[in-house]
DNA sequence: AAGCTAGACAACCGCGTTCCG
DNA sequence: TCGGAACGCGGTTGTCTAGCT
């Protein structure tokens, strides 16, 4: 590949940046504004790529950064977003102001795709990995891709096989993670979207979704939240710790939900609230009947709101301390959300106990030997 | 106390898209 | 219309640090 020709000297300067270098991004943002970083490094006298200093404003020195952890209902979002339209983490960070695409992805990496798979979804589709291994027997409109199968190996593996699992039980993770649920008031994704659009969404619904309907899930679930917040957007401020849906005064003021939907209690959560409406739902399991209004454009996301949050100056290691104060408010909130298995298809798989899973394990990783096995060639990926 | 490991996050890389002459 | 430069994005890697043995 040729190098941009920012990049091209051989003395350009990688690694962290150093406070001086940061001053000198600032100074010259500030005195010149964003725009045209592949003259930054000459006109603000550091070594480095443009490329480079374009992504330190991006993602560090930018003033309207939130340095703050995720809030649940951040969280909640991204699992939402990500469900809808995959890995498209600038769309997503987006709609969390203050958040920067790399900010998601890694907290996406190291956070949420871990407590997912412990729940035993897989956080590519958002389906239960027994379904996707039962989706292995019908593999013949399965798409072929090493990826998947990759994601879904190692994402198993995170959910079986880890040495000190945080939660006691998968139950008691997706208990974890549904109390979260339980407290940003959300709808499930596919009863306010996907079940009301005609989009052919399959397992890879990743590639399925055009960008309108993207738009579309964006727009609906930021309306969602917005209707539980009482805003457009989502700002720091609205990102309470703890707040359950009944005392939700925005919830009854909402304009765009609907009827059933407002009818939807927080003990109306279920596994299938993360995953992704398909085919294999059970066909007595109706979808929601809610209606949004969908009828916008994608010039509706162009007037996204720039966050008003006040500028921060943090040290590598005052951000660092702050973040490490975050993972307790996630999952600390454990308020009550009972019956789990109420309403909720299995797909052959049961959040069992402890002594339960070793053969659960067993049974699963079996299965997927012998369809890999089975099926190898039509797993191969050529374009690896 | 030293070494090891895993988690968190900053930064880089490569590629696709957009812009502009 | 075309080609190069700039920009933006997503995936991946590197580095630091805290906790554990």
């Amino acid at each position: 590949m040729v190098r941009p020709p920012c990049c091209d000297k051989l003395n350009v300067k990688k690694g962290l940046w150093t406070e001086e270098e940061d001053a000198k991004i600032l100074a010259y943002v500030s005195k010149h504004g964003t725009g045209n970083w592949t003259a930054v490094p000459k006109k603000a006298g550091l070594r480095r790529c443009g490329k480079s200093c374009r992504l330190r404003w991006t993602n560090y020195l930018r003033p309207d950064l939130k340095r703050e952890s995720f809030a649940p209902q951040e969280e909640e979002l991204i699992i939402r977003l990500h469900a809808a339209i995959g890995s498209r983490w600038s769309i997503i960070a987006q709609q969390l102001p203050g958040r920067t695409d790399n900010d998601v992805k890694n907290y996406w990496n190291t956070k949420l795709r871990k407590k997912l798979s412990e729940m035993g979804i897989d956080p590519v589709t958002h389906k239960p990995f027994s379904q996707i291994l039962a989706d292995y027997g019908n593999i013949g409109g399965l798409p072929k891709s090493r990826t998947r199968i990759g994601s879904l190996n190692r994402d198993m593996k995170n959910a079986f096989l880890l040495k000190a699992e945080p939660y006691p039980s998968p139950a008691a993770a997706a208990e974890g993670l549904m109390t979260t649920i339980a407290s940003s008031g959300m709808e499930p994704i596919q009863d306010n979207f996907f079940a009301n659009n005609s989009i052919n969404h399959h397992a890879d619904s990743d590639s399925s979704l055009d960008l309108l309907s993207q738009l579309q899930a964006i727009k609906a679930l930021v309306t969602e939240a917005s209707n539980y917040t009482g805003h457009q957007t989502i700002s720091p401020d609205q990102f309470p710790n703890e707040c359950s849906l009944s005392s939700s005064p925005s919830s009854s003021t909402c304009s765009t939900c609907s009827t059933a939907a407002q009818q939807k209690s927080a003990l109306a959560f279920s596994w299938r609230d993360f995953l992704l409406e398909d085919a294999f739902l059970p066909a007595d399991h109706p979808q929601g009947q809610e209606d949004h209004a969908l009828e916008f454009s994608s010039r509706d996301f162009a007037g996204h709101q720039t966050p008003n949050v006040v500028p921060q100056s943090h040290s590598n290691n005052e951000i660092s301390a702050e973040r490490k104060v975050d993972n307790n408010n996630v999952n600390n909130n454990h308020n009550g959300v009972q019956g789990m298995d109420s309403g909720v298809p299995s797909y052959g798989f049961h959040a069992s106990s402890s002594t339960d899973d070793s053969s659960f394990i067993a049974t699963m990783l079996d299965q997927e030997n012998e369809m890999f096995s089975e099926f190898a060639n039509l797993l191969e990926d050529p374009c690896y």
